[in-house]
DNA sequence: TGTACAATCACATGAATATGTAATACTGAA
DNA sequence: TTCAGTATTACATATTCATGTGATTGTACA
Protein backbone atom coordinates (compact mmCIF):
# COMPACT_ATOMS: atom_id res chain seq x y z
CA UNK A 1 0.00 0.00 0.00
CA UNK A 2 1.45 3.21 -1.13
CA UNK A 3 0.64 6.32 1.28
CA UNK A 4 0.07 9.12 -0.09
CA UNK A 5 0.39 13.03 0.57
CA UNK A 6 -1.75 15.69 -1.89
CA UNK A 7 -0.89 19.28 -2.05
CA UNK A 8 -3.63 21.40 -4.69
CA UNK A 9 -5.67 24.18 -4.05
CA UNK A 10 -8.31 23.44 -6.27
CA UNK A 11 -10.97 21.09 -3.80
CA UNK A 12 -12.64 19.84 -7.05
CA UNK A 13 -9.28 18.33 -8.43
CA UNK A 14 -8.16 17.47 -5.15
CA UNK A 15 -11.35 15.03 -4.11
CA UNK A 16 -10.99 14.46 -7.31
CA UNK A 17 -7.08 12.81 -6.84
CA UNK A 18 -8.20 11.80 -4.09
CA UNK A 19 -11.50 9.55 -5.38
CA UNK A 20 -9.65 8.21 -8.20
CA UNK A 21 -6.01 7.56 -6.31
CA UNK A 22 -7.53 5.77 -3.12
CA UNK A 23 -10.16 3.88 -5.42
CA UNK A 24 -7.29 2.20 -6.83
CA UNK A 25 -5.45 -1.10 -5.58
CA UNK A 26 -2.50 -0.17 -3.29
CA UNK A 27 -2.92 3.39 -3.12
CA UNK A 28 -4.10 5.55 -0.26
CA UNK A 29 -4.25 9.08 -0.19
CA UNK A 30 -3.57 9.83 3.65
CA UNK A 31 -5.10 13.63 3.44
CA UNK A 32 -4.79 16.50 1.15
CA UNK A 33 -4.14 19.90 1.72
CA UNK A 34 -4.89 23.67 -0.09
CA UNK A 35 -1.09 24.23 0.35
CA UNK A 36 1.82 23.85 2.55
CA UNK A 37 1.45 26.43 4.72
CA UNK A 38 2.52 23.41 7.82
CA UNK A 39 3.84 21.28 5.43
CA UNK A 40 6.62 19.80 7.55
CA UNK A 41 4.87 18.70 10.07
CA UNK A 42 1.97 17.43 8.23
CA UNK A 43 4.48 15.49 6.50
CA UNK A 44 6.16 14.22 10.13
CA UNK A 45 2.51 13.16 11.13
CA UNK A 46 1.91 11.48 8.45
CA UNK A 47 4.91 9.92 7.10
CA UNK A 48 3.80 9.14 3.39
CA UNK A 49 5.59 7.44 0.93
CA UNK A 50 4.90 9.97 -1.98
CA UNK A 51 3.51 13.20 -2.16
CA UNK A 52 2.28 14.99 -5.04
CA UNK A 53 2.79 18.43 -4.82
CA UNK A 54 0.62 21.03 -7.23
CA UNK A 55 3.10 23.86 -8.09
CA UNK A 56 0.93 26.84 -8.32
CA UNK A 57 -0.96 27.13 -4.71
CA UNK A 58 -1.42 30.27 -3.23
CA UNK A 59 0.19 30.93 0.07
CA UNK A 60 3.09 29.00 0.54
CA UNK A 61 3.60 27.34 -3.18
CA UNK A 62 4.80 23.76 -4.59
CA UNK A 63 8.37 24.78 -4.82
CA UNK A 64 8.35 26.66 -1.34
CA UNK A 65 6.77 23.45 0.02
CA UNK A 66 9.05 21.14 -1.78
CA UNK A 67 12.21 23.14 -0.40
CA UNK A 68 10.72 23.22 3.60
CA UNK A 69 10.22 18.85 3.02
CA UNK A 70 13.62 18.39 1.98
CA UNK A 71 15.30 20.42 4.51
CA UNK A 72 14.25 17.84 7.23
CA UNK A 73 13.48 14.45 4.74
CA UNK A 74 15.46 13.41 1.89
CA UNK A 75 13.59 10.13 1.66
CA UNK A 76 9.80 10.90 1.03
CA UNK A 77 9.59 10.93 -2.89
CA UNK A 78 7.86 14.04 -4.38
CA UNK A 79 6.19 14.34 -7.19
CA UNK A 80 5.69 18.01 -8.52
CA UNK A 81 2.19 17.93 -10.43
CA UNK A 82 1.62 21.52 -12.77
CA UNK A 83 -0.48 22.73 -15.77
CA UNK A 84 2.84 23.64 -17.40
CA UNK A 85 5.86 22.09 -18.72
CA UNK A 86 7.87 25.54 -18.01
CA UNK A 87 11.20 25.71 -18.23
CA UNK A 88 12.07 27.52 -15.34
CA UNK A 89 10.04 25.88 -12.70
CA UNK A 90 11.27 22.65 -13.85
CA UNK A 91 14.92 23.68 -13.45
CA UNK A 92 13.90 24.94 -9.81
CA UNK A 93 12.01 21.65 -8.73
CA UNK A 94 15.07 19.40 -10.21
CA UNK A 95 17.31 21.20 -8.07
CA UNK A 96 15.88 21.12 -4.78
CA UNK A 97 15.35 17.65 -5.18
CA UNK A 98 11.91 16.47 -6.73
CA UNK A 99 11.47 13.22 -7.71
CA UNK A 100 9.31 13.67 -10.69
CA UNK A 101 7.59 16.10 -12.62
CA UNK A 102 4.31 15.94 -14.60
CA UNK A 103 1.70 17.35 -15.95
CA UNK A 104 -2.03 17.52 -14.61
CA UNK A 105 -3.39 16.60 -18.28
CA UNK A 106 -1.74 13.03 -17.04
CA UNK A 107 -4.25 10.43 -18.08
CA UNK A 108 -5.38 8.25 -14.44
CA UNK A 109 -3.80 5.63 -15.47
CA UNK A 110 -0.61 6.88 -16.41
CA UNK A 111 -0.79 9.01 -12.84
CA UNK A 112 -0.80 5.48 -10.61
CA UNK A 113 2.10 4.45 -12.87
CA UNK A 114 3.50 7.49 -12.34
CA UNK A 115 3.28 7.21 -8.58
CA UNK A 116 4.31 3.61 -8.06
CA UNK A 117 7.25 4.53 -10.33
CA UNK A 118 8.41 7.41 -7.64
CA UNK A 119 7.85 4.85 -5.09
CA UNK A 120 9.80 2.73 -6.12
CA UNK A 121 12.55 4.73 -6.78
CA UNK A 122 12.09 5.60 -10.71
CA UNK A 123 11.78 9.51 -11.36
CA UNK A 124 8.87 9.65 -13.59
CA UNK A 125 8.28 12.63 -15.95
CA UNK A 126 6.12 13.77 -18.74
CA UNK A 127 7.54 13.12 -22.16
CA UNK A 128 7.40 17.28 -22.58
CA UNK A 129 8.45 17.51 -19.66
CA UNK A 130 11.73 15.16 -20.16
CA UNK A 131 12.52 17.24 -23.71
CA UNK A 132 13.21 20.55 -21.63
CA UNK A 133 15.22 18.36 -18.73
CA UNK A 134 17.75 17.20 -21.63
CA UNK A 135 17.77 20.36 -23.72
CA UNK A 136 18.55 22.53 -20.54
CA UNK A 137 21.66 19.54 -19.69
CA UNK A 138 22.69 19.40 -23.34
CA UNK A 139 22.81 22.92 -23.80
CA UNK A 140 24.85 23.69 -20.31
CA UNK A 141 27.38 21.01 -21.89
CA UNK A 142 27.49 21.65 -25.04
CA UNK A 143 30.69 24.38 -24.81
CA UNK A 144 31.97 26.54 -27.33
CA UNK A 145 29.88 29.70 -28.86
CA UNK A 146 31.28 30.98 -31.67
CA UNK A 147 34.92 32.33 -31.81
CA UNK A 148 33.94 35.62 -33.59
CA UNK A 149 38.02 35.82 -34.39
CA UNK A 150 38.87 38.58 -31.71
CA UNK A 151 42.26 39.79 -31.61
CA UNK A 152 44.33 38.79 -28.39
CA UNK A 153 43.74 42.68 -27.45
CA UNK A 154 40.63 42.32 -28.04
CA UNK A 155 39.54 39.87 -25.90
CA UNK A 156 41.79 41.31 -22.53
CA UNK A 157 39.93 44.74 -23.34
CA UNK A 158 36.32 42.34 -23.46
CA UNK A 159 37.29 40.57 -20.28
CA UNK A 160 38.22 44.14 -18.07
CA UNK A 161 34.55 45.18 -19.76
CA UNK A 162 33.05 42.06 -18.23
CA UNK A 163 34.55 42.62 -14.51
CA UNK A 164 33.88 46.22 -14.71
CA UNK A 165 35.99 48.48 -15.97
CA UNK A 166 35.27 51.70 -17.97
CA UNK A 167 37.25 52.70 -20.68
CA UNK A 168 39.49 54.91 -18.15
CA UNK A 169 40.01 51.88 -16.20
CA UNK A 170 41.11 49.97 -18.93
CA UNK A 171 43.12 52.68 -20.48
CA UNK A 172 45.21 52.15 -17.11
CA UNK A 173 45.42 48.59 -16.72
CA UNK A 174 46.54 48.31 -20.25
CA UNK A 175 48.91 51.21 -20.58
CA UNK A 176 47.19 52.60 -23.78
CA UNK A 177 45.05 55.71 -24.25
CA UNK A 178 41.62 55.85 -23.96
CA UNK A 179 41.09 56.14 -27.31
CA UNK A 180 42.43 52.89 -28.26
CA UNK A 181 40.58 52.04 -26.15
CA UNK A 182 37.42 53.00 -27.25
CA UNK A 183 38.72 51.55 -31.13
CA UNK A 184 39.32 48.17 -29.88
CA UNK A 185 35.59 48.42 -28.32
CA UNK A 186 34.36 49.41 -31.92
CA UNK A 187 36.36 46.58 -33.27
CA UNK A 188 34.68 44.23 -30.47
CA UNK A 189 31.43 45.75 -31.14
CA UNK A 190 31.22 45.36 -35.07
CA UNK A 191 33.02 41.40 -34.28
CA UNK A 192 30.18 40.57 -31.59
CA UNK A 193 27.01 42.27 -33.32
CA UNK A 194 26.34 44.37 -30.30
CA UNK A 195 26.02 48.12 -30.13
CA UNK A 196 26.72 48.65 -26.54
CA UNK A 197 28.72 47.39 -23.58
CA UNK A 198 26.16 45.33 -21.75
CA UNK A 199 25.23 43.92 -24.09
CA UNK A 200 28.98 42.71 -25.18
CA UNK A 201 29.34 41.66 -21.37
CA UNK A 202 25.99 39.32 -21.54
CA UNK A 203 27.77 37.57 -24.81
CA UNK A 204 30.61 37.40 -23.52
CA UNK A 205 28.95 35.05 -20.33
CA UNK A 206 26.39 33.41 -23.52
CA UNK A 207 29.21 32.13 -25.35
CA UNK A 208 31.70 31.61 -22.73
CA UNK A 209 34.30 34.21 -24.72
CA UNK A 210 35.50 34.83 -20.80
CA UNK B 1 3.05 5.56 -40.23
CA UNK B 2 5.91 6.37 -38.35
CA UNK B 3 9.12 5.26 -40.37
CA UNK B 4 11.96 3.29 -37.85
CA UNK B 5 15.44 2.26 -38.77
CA UNK B 6 16.32 0.11 -36.29
CA UNK B 7 20.76 -0.66 -35.30
CA UNK B 8 21.51 -3.56 -32.73
CA UNK B 9 23.95 -6.51 -33.18
CA UNK B 10 21.83 -9.14 -32.07
CA UNK B 11 20.45 -10.91 -34.77
CA UNK B 12 17.68 -12.55 -32.56
CA UNK B 13 16.25 -9.19 -30.90
CA UNK B 14 17.04 -7.27 -34.37
CA UNK B 15 14.55 -9.85 -35.74
CA UNK B 16 12.13 -9.78 -32.65
CA UNK B 17 11.90 -6.08 -32.63
CA UNK B 18 11.13 -5.90 -36.16
CA UNK B 19 8.77 -8.83 -36.15
CA UNK B 20 7.08 -6.43 -32.84
CA UNK B 21 7.46 -3.43 -34.38
CA UNK B 22 6.51 -3.59 -38.19
CA UNK B 23 3.69 -6.22 -36.48
CA UNK B 24 1.57 -2.83 -35.24
CA UNK B 25 -1.07 -0.58 -36.38
CA UNK B 26 1.43 2.57 -37.36
CA UNK B 27 4.65 1.49 -37.06
CA UNK B 28 7.17 0.02 -39.56
CA UNK B 29 10.63 -1.13 -39.60
CA UNK B 30 12.28 0.06 -42.71
CA UNK B 31 15.28 -1.84 -42.22
CA UNK B 32 17.59 -3.06 -39.44
CA UNK B 33 21.68 -2.91 -39.05
CA UNK B 34 24.32 -4.84 -37.09
CA UNK B 35 26.33 -1.68 -36.19
CA UNK B 36 26.58 2.02 -37.25
CA UNK B 37 29.84 2.02 -40.04
CA UNK B 38 27.53 3.02 -42.83
CA UNK B 39 24.79 4.98 -40.50
CA UNK B 40 24.99 8.55 -42.57
CA UNK B 41 24.11 6.86 -45.64
CA UNK B 42 21.58 4.90 -44.11
CA UNK B 43 19.61 7.36 -42.90
CA UNK B 44 19.90 9.56 -45.75
CA UNK B 45 18.45 6.84 -47.47
CA UNK B 46 16.06 5.99 -45.51
CA UNK B 47 14.72 9.35 -44.06
CA UNK B 48 13.19 7.33 -40.93
CA UNK B 49 11.07 9.49 -38.48
CA UNK B 50 12.35 7.66 -35.32
CA UNK B 51 16.07 5.68 -35.13
CA UNK B 52 16.02 3.00 -32.49
CA UNK B 53 19.85 2.64 -31.36
CA UNK B 54 21.64 -0.07 -29.35
CA UNK B 55 25.00 1.38 -27.65
CA UNK B 56 26.87 -1.54 -27.82
CA UNK B 57 27.53 -2.72 -30.43
CA UNK B 58 31.00 -3.96 -32.36
CA UNK B 59 32.31 -1.96 -34.95
CA UNK B 60 30.81 1.80 -34.78
CA UNK B 61 28.71 1.70 -31.57
CA UNK B 62 25.56 3.24 -31.14
CA UNK B 63 26.82 5.82 -29.37
CA UNK B 64 29.70 6.96 -31.58
CA UNK B 65 26.57 6.60 -35.08
CA UNK B 66 24.37 9.07 -32.65
CA UNK B 67 27.42 11.32 -33.12
CA UNK B 68 27.39 10.62 -36.76
CA UNK B 69 23.97 11.48 -37.48
CA UNK B 70 23.79 14.39 -35.56
CA UNK B 71 26.40 16.25 -37.30
CA UNK B 72 24.29 16.11 -40.66
CA UNK B 73 20.70 15.38 -39.18
CA UNK B 74 19.23 16.83 -36.31
CA UNK B 75 15.68 16.32 -37.35
CA UNK B 76 15.49 12.58 -36.79
CA UNK B 77 14.23 11.45 -33.48
CA UNK B 78 16.81 8.83 -31.76
CA UNK B 79 16.20 6.39 -28.83
CA UNK B 80 19.29 5.10 -27.36
CA UNK B 81 18.81 1.47 -26.60
CA UNK B 82 20.95 -0.04 -23.74
CA UNK B 83 20.63 -3.13 -21.46
CA UNK B 84 22.42 -0.50 -18.39
CA UNK B 85 21.19 2.29 -17.44
CA UNK B 86 25.06 3.83 -17.04
CA UNK B 87 25.77 7.20 -15.69
CA UNK B 88 28.67 7.42 -17.98
CA UNK B 89 26.57 6.69 -21.23
CA UNK B 90 23.81 8.26 -20.45
CA UNK B 91 25.67 11.66 -19.96
CA UNK B 92 27.28 11.37 -23.31
CA UNK B 93 24.81 10.08 -25.11
CA UNK B 94 22.14 13.43 -23.74
CA UNK B 95 25.27 15.32 -24.38
CA UNK B 96 24.86 14.23 -28.10
CA UNK B 97 21.29 15.07 -28.96
CA UNK B 98 19.88 11.92 -28.12
CA UNK B 99 16.07 12.05 -27.90
CA UNK B 100 15.65 9.40 -25.38
CA UNK B 101 16.99 6.46 -23.73
CA UNK B 102 15.31 3.44 -22.60
CA UNK B 103 16.34 -0.15 -21.14
CA UNK B 104 16.01 -3.25 -23.35
CA UNK B 105 13.96 -4.57 -20.80
CA UNK B 106 11.18 -2.27 -21.29
CA UNK B 107 7.82 -3.91 -22.35
CA UNK B 108 6.96 -4.10 -26.03
CA UNK B 109 3.39 -1.84 -25.18
CA UNK B 110 5.86 0.28 -23.79
CA UNK B 111 8.21 0.48 -26.43
CA UNK B 112 5.86 1.46 -29.34
CA UNK B 113 4.72 4.18 -26.66
CA UNK B 114 8.00 5.39 -26.55
CA UNK B 115 8.76 5.53 -29.97
CA UNK B 116 5.16 7.24 -30.77
CA UNK B 117 6.50 9.91 -28.14
CA UNK B 118 9.94 10.56 -29.06
CA UNK B 119 8.36 10.63 -32.81
CA UNK B 120 5.93 13.31 -31.53
CA UNK B 121 8.93 15.60 -29.45
CA UNK B 122 8.77 14.18 -26.39
CA UNK B 123 11.43 12.83 -24.59
CA UNK B 124 11.02 9.25 -23.29
CA UNK B 125 13.07 7.72 -20.72
CA UNK B 126 13.05 4.51 -18.76
CA UNK B 127 12.55 5.98 -15.17
CA UNK B 128 15.46 4.35 -13.89
CA UNK B 129 17.29 6.66 -16.52
CA UNK B 130 15.40 9.32 -15.42
CA UNK B 131 16.70 9.26 -11.74
CA UNK B 132 20.19 9.40 -13.23
CA UNK B 133 19.46 12.39 -14.91
CA UNK B 134 17.94 14.11 -12.39
CA UNK B 135 21.05 13.45 -9.93
CA UNK B 136 23.08 14.03 -12.33
CA UNK B 137 21.43 17.67 -13.05
CA UNK B 138 20.85 18.43 -9.46
CA UNK B 139 24.11 18.04 -8.44
CA UNK B 140 26.27 20.06 -11.15
CA UNK B 141 23.76 22.63 -10.02
CA UNK B 142 23.07 22.52 -6.43
CA UNK B 143 25.44 26.02 -5.64
CA UNK B 144 23.07 28.87 -6.03
CA UNK B 145 23.50 32.75 -5.78
CA UNK B 146 22.23 35.07 -3.37
CA UNK B 147 18.77 36.54 -3.18
CA UNK B 148 19.60 39.99 -3.15
CA UNK B 149 15.93 40.40 -2.80
CA UNK B 150 14.87 42.36 -6.20
CA UNK B 151 11.22 43.48 -6.12
CA UNK B 152 9.42 41.98 -9.00
CA UNK B 153 9.48 44.98 -11.27
CA UNK B 154 13.35 45.36 -10.54
CA UNK B 155 13.82 41.81 -11.65
CA UNK B 156 12.27 42.50 -14.66
CA UNK B 157 13.93 45.74 -15.39
CA UNK B 158 17.35 43.76 -14.51
CA UNK B 159 16.38 40.99 -17.10
CA UNK B 160 15.45 43.41 -19.60
CA UNK B 161 19.12 45.47 -19.18
CA UNK B 162 20.73 41.27 -19.46
CA UNK B 163 18.65 41.70 -22.65
CA UNK B 164 20.58 44.87 -24.06
CA UNK B 165 17.91 47.37 -23.82
CA UNK B 166 18.64 50.76 -22.90
CA UNK B 167 16.30 52.79 -20.37
CA UNK B 168 14.04 54.41 -23.37
CA UNK B 169 13.65 50.71 -24.53
CA UNK B 170 12.56 49.25 -21.29
CA UNK B 171 10.91 52.06 -20.11
CA UNK B 172 8.71 51.70 -23.45
CA UNK B 173 8.39 47.96 -22.46
CA UNK B 174 7.30 48.07 -19.78
CA UNK B 175 5.01 51.09 -20.01
CA UNK B 176 6.58 53.53 -17.57
CA UNK B 177 8.48 56.70 -17.56
CA UNK B 178 12.24 56.76 -18.05
CA UNK B 179 12.56 58.11 -14.69
CA UNK B 180 11.15 55.44 -13.22
CA UNK B 181 13.38 52.96 -14.65
CA UNK B 182 16.12 55.14 -13.28
CA UNK B 183 14.78 54.91 -10.39
CA UNK B 184 14.15 51.26 -10.38
CA UNK B 185 17.98 50.78 -11.75
CA UNK B 186 19.59 52.90 -8.53
CA UNK B 187 17.35 50.51 -6.37
CA UNK B 188 19.26 47.59 -8.57
CA UNK B 189 22.41 48.79 -8.25
CA UNK B 190 22.04 49.28 -4.74
CA UNK B 191 20.69 45.96 -3.67
CA UNK B 192 23.60 44.37 -6.23
CA UNK B 193 26.48 46.56 -4.55
CA UNK B 194 27.42 47.75 -8.06
CA UNK B 195 27.60 50.81 -10.35
CA UNK B 196 27.15 50.45 -13.68
CA UNK B 197 25.12 48.68 -16.27
CA UNK B 198 27.50 45.90 -17.12
CA UNK B 199 28.35 45.05 -13.61
CA UNK B 200 25.16 44.58 -13.22
CA UNK B 201 24.60 42.31 -16.04
CA UNK B 202 27.29 40.34 -15.74
CA UNK B 203 26.54 39.95 -12.38
CA UNK B 204 23.23 38.85 -12.92
CA UNK B 205 24.74 36.24 -14.99
CA UNK B 206 27.16 34.75 -12.21
CA UNK B 207 24.64 34.50 -10.03
CA UNK B 208 22.06 33.40 -12.20
CA UNK B 209 19.67 35.59 -11.49
CA UNK B 210 18.51 35.51 -14.94
C1' DT C 1 -3.12 54.50 12.21
C1' DG C 2 1.14 55.27 11.54
C1' DT C 3 5.32 53.37 9.27
C1' DA C 4 7.83 51.09 5.79
C1' DC C 5 8.42 50.09 1.27
C1' DA C 6 7.43 49.42 -3.68
C1' DA C 7 6.26 51.84 -7.72
C1' DT C 8 5.66 55.83 -10.04
C1' DC C 9 7.22 60.43 -12.06
C1' DA C 10 10.15 64.85 -12.44
C1' DC C 11 14.28 67.88 -13.06
C1' DA C 12 19.12 68.62 -13.22
C1' DT C 13 24.05 67.79 -14.00
C1' DG C 14 28.36 65.71 -14.92
C1' DA C 15 30.44 61.50 -16.44
C1' DA C 16 30.68 57.73 -19.55
C1' DT C 17 29.70 55.71 -23.81
C1' DA C 18 28.85 55.17 -28.97
C1' DT C 19 30.16 56.53 -33.43
C1' DG C 20 32.60 58.72 -37.17
C1' DT C 21 36.76 60.15 -39.41
C1' DA C 22 41.73 59.92 -39.79
C1' DA C 23 46.48 58.93 -39.30
C1' DT C 24 50.85 56.10 -38.14
C1' DA C 25 53.37 51.89 -37.45
C1' DC C 26 54.21 46.88 -37.36
C1' DT C 27 53.47 42.22 -38.95
C1' DG C 28 52.76 38.29 -41.67
C1' DA C 29 51.03 36.37 -45.90
C1' DA C 30 50.30 36.55 -51.01
C1' DT D 1 56.74 44.23 -52.19
C1' DT D 2 52.19 45.11 -51.67
C1' DC D 3 48.14 43.97 -49.06
C1' DA D 4 45.42 42.85 -45.06
C1' DG D 5 45.00 43.01 -40.44
C1' DT D 6 46.23 44.60 -35.78
C1' DA D 7 47.51 48.14 -32.58
C1' DT D 8 47.97 52.58 -31.57
C1' DT D 9 46.52 57.62 -30.97
C1' DA D 10 43.67 61.86 -31.84
C1' DC D 11 39.51 64.85 -32.20
C1' DA D 12 34.53 65.70 -32.34
C1' DT D 13 29.67 65.07 -31.23
C1' DA D 14 25.38 63.10 -29.83
C1' DT D 15 23.40 59.91 -26.86
C1' DT D 16 23.12 57.33 -22.80
C1' DC D 17 24.06 56.60 -18.11
C1' DA D 18 24.82 57.52 -13.03
C1' DT D 19 23.45 60.17 -9.31
C1' DG D 20 21.10 63.41 -6.32
C1' DT D 21 16.99 65.44 -4.56
C1' DG D 22 12.17 65.38 -4.05
C1' DA D 23 7.24 64.04 -4.45
C1' DT D 24 2.83 61.06 -4.81
C1' DT D 25 0.31 56.86 -4.43
C1' DG D 26 -0.95 52.37 -2.76
C1' DT D 27 -0.34 48.40 0.07
C1' DA D 28 1.10 45.57 3.85
C1' DC D 29 2.22 45.12 8.53
C1' DA D 30 2.43 46.12 13.40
Amino acid sequence: MIKILLYEDNPQLREGLTMLISGSEGFEVLAGFKNCENVVQEVEAYNPDVILMDIDMPGVNGLEGLKRIRQVNDQVKILMLTVFDDNKNIFQAISNGANGYILKKTPPARLLEYIAEAQTGGAPMTASVATQVLKMFSSMNSEKGEDYNLSEREKQVLQLLVEGYSYKMIANEMFISIDTVRSHIKKIYEKLHVNSKSEAVAKAFKDKIV
